[in-house]
DNA sequence: GCCTGGCACTCTGCGGGCACGCGTGCCAGA
DNA sequence: TCTGGCACGCGTGCCCGCAGAGTGCCAGGC
């Protein structure tokens, strides 16, 4: 797949990468010599471009424009780096102070989006922490009504899932209030996993007041707690980029990339997938979606404590600078990584 | 402002918005006869659209265009509207199932901005029921770790907010509950607005093991329906509808509409100022935002039970099929309404 | 006095033709 | 194996001319 490159072909397509890159203009053989002093003449530079188009890592628009990559090209590019360019000092300090002191996980992760989105220029994808291996700290319930009553659970990530739950007969205060006790004895601090049973197997040796409350709570914990943990919680941020820069030609190109960052389930999916990396990085075709095959993603997992974490990413356009992109998204993940510790204190 | 206008005229204004809203070319004054069938040649036509012109009504691009609308034009067809024409029975009952059934605010209200956005395939902006009438249902304060407690305030509308506390000192147990009795038994059921003080006098009158907590609580209250209540929470839906229809053609524009969607604050802001009417309609130039120059707003209230309400609206271009999204969004307002009482209960 | 038919005018959009620039591919020679 | 030179292909910008659409205006009719 991979073909091991000679030094200056693989010199050739870096170069390319990049000034394609820089200008968003296909390039030249003359142009190339002159700003990368390859030390040999553009006609050289030209049967290796051919070499390079061979093996369907460049190509180019029409006849007489200079070359442009591929996915592939990219991808050679991308493999073959060895450092990422850090951020500037002064960036990621602001990026920490940003981060830190967020009043709660969902401002935290939508600073973090808003930050990654402004530092990229391209759309950022934060999801939030998963819940399959952290602890239900507390589940509340709240009588609302007679036969209405808000079950409130709360994870150790900070997350809190709320549900309504609807009795088919009213339901006295002081029984709620045992139905709590009773549940929060039995499921405080289990994985969230196991919760749901625990708090069935306290319905069925409840007194019959309080069985039909707590049978609702065990199903609410199973739904809330599943559908948090498959459809995890996703913050986009700064979409508008992907109008900008000039990337796109087409408004249909755009509208359909827009229309998939709304599908939320759509776009966790392609993350999904991305992550079997860390970091990842998917090019273009390489991603699951033909809409998204102008669009690259940039990942990178954080982790949270308790929880198997999250990630957070980026969505532009294949031209993207890789190495500059790499490094936002990975100084962001660990920045993340830092608040959410302080965010959930010490425990 | 709105010169009592020949009958005949307004006729032609109002054949000019509809005809160009549905094909979006500038239309002329043959068409014009031929679609409408005036009664009158061409020629008369022509003379009435330069008076209509004269008037500030229309305009043409160039010499030999036809004519489109100016804001003023759409102006006057919006306040000569006397019905809006209904929604079908199918897409309104539709309507209703989707809304209701909901399991809680957020997802109620998520459900509204989607369906919205799809009825009339422009961007939905849906803004949560205001606190300011609403009244507290619940404090609860789970003691995350020793110096850290998450406080839970949950008001009647179903909305949930949460905020950290770290204190100083590490409280115990037992301190937690009986602070969270003694707030709960004072401020339930209090209307939002008064809450912060009367937790601030609970704080006072309480012993000193549990007095910074109760302080930190009354603190995160009056910070957190503070901002509940200034910052009032938006749903945005469909946004990618903007780069669609044909409506822009420029990328620029595509950009700022969606840049300015991104930005919450102004977007509640603009709804804020179009609601000194209800239903309102605000068009082009009318909004206080030069980058909504080619926009309009289409916005209607609903309201809430204890709650002063909230807002349902679309941001679409200028060129919109008025009667329709208006409606669309009167339609939205009441099922949401609806599924919203269902959802909070009798009480 | 208002409406109508006719006519001249203006502007856009489209297709053809031409010169230009750019970048390539190839080849002979070092 | 690299290099300089040369011919080729192709897209771009420009000008031109032409058809089409729509207007403005004017003189004539009801």
């Amino acid at each position: 797949m991979a073909p091991a490159l000679d030094e200056r072909r693989a010199a050739i397509l870096n170069a390319i990468v990049q000034d394609y890159v820089r200008g968003g203009e296909p390039v030249g053989s003359k142009r190339l010599v002159e700003e990368w002093n390859l030390g040999v003449s553009p006609a050289t530079v030209r049967s290796d471009m051919a070499a390079l188009e061979e093996a369907g890592l460049i190509t180019h628009p029409h006849t007489s424009a200079g070359r442009i990559p591929t996915d592939a090209g990219y991808r050679h590019f991308v493999d073959g780096l060895t450092a990422t360019e850090p951020l500037r000092s002064e960036q990621a300090a602001a990026l920490e102070n940003l981060l830190m002191g967020s009043p709660d996980l969902e401002e935290l992760l939508r600073r973090t989006s808003s930050v990654l989105s402004r530092l990229t220029r391209f759309a950022a994808l934060v999801v939030a922490p998963r819940l399959d291996r952290s602890r239900l700290r507390h589940i509340e319930l709240v009588h609302l009504a007679p036969t209405s009553v808000l079950a409130v659970l709360i994870v150790d990530t900070g997350r809190v899932e709320k549900r309504m739950l609807e009795l088919d007969a009213p339901v006295a205060e002081h029984d709620v209030q045992r139905a709590r006790h009773a549940i929060n004895d039995a499921a405080a601090n289990l994985p969230v996993a196991q919760a749901p049973d625990v708090v069935a197997g306290v319905a069925a040796g409840a007194p019959a007041e309080v069985r039909p409350l707590i049978e609702a709570v065990a199903a609410a914990v199973r739904k809330g707690l599943a559908s948090a943990m498959a459809g995890d919680q996703l913050f986009v941020g700064g979409s508008a980029n992907m109008a900008g820069g000039g990337y796109f030609e087409r408004l249909e190109q755009v509208k359909s990339v827009f229309e998939t960052l709304e599908e939320q389930v759509v776009v966790l999916q392609v993350l999904r997938e991305a992550l079997e990396d860390d970091p990842a990085v998917r090019i273009g075709t390489e991603l699951p979606l033909v809409e998204l095959a102008a669009c690259s993603v940039v990942a990178a997992r954080y982790s949270a404590t308790g929880g198997s974490g999250g990630t957070v990413g980026v969505l532009g356009p294949t031209r993207m600078d890789y190495p500059r992109t790499l490094a936002a998204v990975q100084a962001v993940a660990s920045s993340l990584e830092k608040a959410l510790a302080e965010l959930t204190g010490a425990s």
